[in-house]
DNA sequence: ACGCGTAGGGTAAACGCTTTCTAGAATCGT
DNA sequence: ACGATTCTAGAAAGCGTTTACCCTACGCGT
């Protein structure tokens, strides 16, 4: 195992002082031909490559970005991860992910850790509980990120205010889940019920709201015995269905927290021998791609993920006047499929 | 904005040198209570932290794995990752996310990335076409690597051989086929078609293997009529399962490459008035969370996708003799749902 | 022929930390 | 009470780059 090769030993076999070596691998100032040549040969003979953290330490840029989120898996982070990536990959990043499964302390650990890493930016996803605590927190990272010349996106969930040293790329949550509750109810649906998510969390009580507006813009009382809660699991839906249908309201149509959610519901609806969409249609969030292979396809509001991600990472890397604090939604719209069907 | 400060400004703040500063922070060398406060609570009161490329370039370990994968949304790939993920940080390591998308040039580029950060792992993902240049390549990262120290892992791909300076971990794909089958068989089936993915492709060939071997064991002929390929989509297993309806082979069970051809295979039959399980059993491979919500549940085969991640991250960080070079192979299993049902 | 702008390239000072070496102070054994 | 340890902490040498600064040589206008 031979020792890794230095800039210097480059120098040295090239017979040029290192700065030339360095100069020719940014190519930012003007080295003769002959020159050149000499130091890419010794490059690849001695299959040199710089070493980033000397470059970072001495530049002060580490050409990182981080991403903050629940988890990996889930369909929801795995497709804002994929946008992050993507543009990252583009615009020469590499990309750090870190997962909390929602412990606050291991969130502000990992904002620490992304100080120390100079992270160009730090990228925060996904819905949050919206406390004062929360936005303590969120200030005491925005500052120490700042003064480590990193720039704060969150990514799907709300500003914190114009003021806020961070960059939003939020999605029409709560108008998403509007144009839903809309769909069924033009469909002449009047009994829907809302199997929502943990409350408290701002995408989940922004979904909530939607579906409350919708309610309201047509005329319909909210009947809180339709609106349910529970986490964001299959089995969630399942036993929020079952409860429903024991408890004995009636409802034509569900609108769910997420596809998943949607999924657990359809299977219960099923189990119980009711049809979807014959009895009960049924309607899921965030287009995840197994919604249409599901018996009946699942109509599903479709959210940009992958263009969340993308705009998180353009927006932290732009640099200029403001750049620091700006504020982008993007639009969501349903995707419609077989769990839908009008009511006579 | 103030700049970051750096250790000096603490050693300066708490009145002594940055050598015990230092020592402080990393706690492996005595120092005096009353010193130890004074300095922590300069750390505190100026919001300090180390600056990682510092300590990197002294220190000359990163703590960084890396993670080079296909892509980072298909659940195959996103349950590996979460695996690694989870052990890495359980190690103190940050995670580097790199997809390739299947472009070798891409992959050659992340390589040498990774030299660059001195990553303390390189671990690469998934089913790759082992060709003569697929070898050379490999020997060329593992050099590289072990020239930087890092440690070269092949996961969920085979082992280039005892003597090849990389740790590999694998997962009994063969012998998950082979079950698959061999459950299809012992429940009456003998046409049994083979929904194949790529060729050339180790993961997919090695499935396709699985299902020769037992369909040899129970003496059944293996019918190439019954053996097609495509890609790994949904849209592949629908429309090859067209195919199959259109051109006449009889067959009453099908496995599948993996659970996104299943279902894809599912709305075909579906589509063609068949139903499963009743005319057509059916049978996926990866487990993946929404094979348990297709209708009928779908029977897959387990893939210890998150162990593969972890013990991936444990081998690859665990020092001494002959570390370097290990081979592991963690079993599968057959999730039985609702898919397969005995032929008379 | 002379001063000057510029291309080409070397020297050395950061960048912020870890760690070895060294040395004074405190403690201990006898 | 005195040399021998043991603590404790500072000085300084890297770690591998980038870059500010400096110098030489050459072409060119006048």
């Amino acid at each position: 195992m031979n020792k890794r090769p230095t800039i210097r030993d480059v120098a040295a076999m090239a017979g040029v002082s290192v700065a030339t070596v360095s100069r020719v691998l940014s190519g930012d100032y003007p080295v003769a031909n002959a020159t050149r040549t000499k130091v890419q040969r010794a490059v690849r003979e001695l299959d040199y490559v710089v070493n980033a953290h000397a470059r970072a330490l001495s530049g002060s840029t580490s050409n990182v970005v981080a991403l903050v989120m629940y988890d990996v898996v889930t369909p929801f982070f795995a497709f804002i991860a994929s946008g992050v990536e993507y543009q990252a990959t583009e615009s020469d990043r590499l990309c750090l992910v870190c997962t909390t499964h929602g412990d606050p302390d291991r969130e502000l650990e990992i904002v620490k850790l992304m100080r120390e890493q100079h992270a160009d930016a730090v990228i925060l996803v996904g819905g949050v509980n919206m406390t004062d605590d929360y936005r303590e927190r969120m200030y005491r990272y925005a500052k120490g990120l700042e003064d480590a010349g990193s720039r704060l996106v969150l990514c799907g969930r709300p500003s914190l205010g114009p003021d806020f040293p961070a960059i939003t790329v939020e999605y029409d949550n709560a108008g998403g889940a509007y144009s839903a509750t809309s769909h069924l109810l033009s469909s002449g649906h009047r009994r829907i019920a809302m199997l929502g998510g943990p409350i408290g969390n701002t995408t989940f009580d922004a979904r909530l709201d939607g579906y409350r507006r919708a309610l309201e813009a047509f005329r319909v009382a909210v009947d809180p015995a339709l609106i349910v809660h529970g986490d964001m699991s299959q089995e969630s839906g399942f036993r929020q269905v079952q409860r429903l249908l024991s408890s004995g309201v009636a409802f034509t149509a569900i609108f769910a927290a997420n596809d998943f959610v949607a999924a657990g519901a359809m299977r219960a609806l099923r189990a119980a021998g009711k049809s979807v969409p014959g009895d009960v249609s049924v309607i899921g969030y965030d287009d995840t791609p197994f919604a249409p292979e599901l018996t009946p396809a699942l109509t599903s509001v479709h959210v940009p993920h992958e263009q969340l991600g993308r705009t998180a990472v353009k927006l932290a890397l732009q640099r200029g006047e403001g750049s620091a604090r700006q504020h982008v939604m993007l639009g969501t719209h349903i995707a419609m499929r077989d769990s839908v069907r009008p009511l006579i």
